[in-house]
DNA sequence: AAGGATATGTAATGTCATAACATATTGGCC
DNA sequence: GGCCAATATGTTATGACATTACATATCCTT
């Protein structure tokens, strides 16, 4: 069972879920001042929160996060992220077959892998169609 | 051809490929003080070319930079990081089979990729093997 | 009600990166 | 050699992202 969020992590979470892109998280304590936040603290402990539930991913490569798009789908899977540079639209997704050479890549090197980020940044196909 | 490096690029580099594991731009900086290098951008704009020369990669996962480990190899293909969050040590690998089915993904999509990171942190065998 | 665990508030600081502007060096061309 | 443009360098200030440290409040179990 997923516990309930706490009231700033409530503030967070709408915030992220409500958002087009991804938001670094001094821009979601802009948008959370009205509602009494102050400090960039207040912000990252939800955050924090929020991705141990896996609710919510961090951009590494943007230093943003944002909403899982399938929450409680992606137990253990390997999650993949493909980022526009122009419209800032995020997709997610996972491919079997990926997590598969990785992992045997790991298992032939005796590393053990404890987290995979896979992030392609690029266009999306809404941003080509308009030129 | 290999353009020569300038003499801000051969210390950063020469700082890079003495390390045992990634440095940030301002751990390099400090390694640097007594060569006369004293501000930020001045690693950073050395930074940049060695990146653009395919000579140093940047690990997004860490904010830090490491010299690439097979320089000339990889000309258009993928390339994956090992991360060990313990000895700090990274592997570069690439793997045909994720690439392709990265692209697969990117083309069905009509998402143009222009630069994929992908990097896996965790232990390395080397720091398993002593518990 | 007591006491521990969790959540929150706040200030200060640490870490990573770039903007703006001045000066110096390099290298082709006449 | 002298000129000019391109590239590289030096320096200061500032912006952007993240954490440490400490105080207070709230929740939950006994
Ligand atoms: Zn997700
Ligand atoms: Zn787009
Ligand atoms: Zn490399
Ligand atoms: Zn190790």
């Amino acid at each position: 069972m997923t516990p309930d969020l706490t009231r700033n992590q409530s503030l967070v979470m709408k915030t992220l879920s409500g958002a087009e892109a991804p938001l670094s998280a001094y821009t979601i304590l802009d948008r959370l001042r009205d509602d009494g936040l102050r400090a960039p603290l207040q912000v990252y402990r939800a955050l924090d929160k929020l991705l141990d539930m896996g609710l919510v991913h961090r951009l590494e490569s943007l230093n943003a996060f944002v909403a899982c798009a399938h929450p409680h789908t992606h137990e253990q899977e390997l999650i993949a992220f493909a980022i526009c540079e122009n419209c800032g639209k995020v997709e997610e997704f996972s491919d079997e077959v990926v997590k598969e050479r990785l992992d045997g890549w790991a298992k032939s090197h005796r590393f053990r892998a404890a987290k995979t980020t896979i992030e392609i940044r690029g266009d999306c196909g809404g941003c080509e169609a308009k030129g």
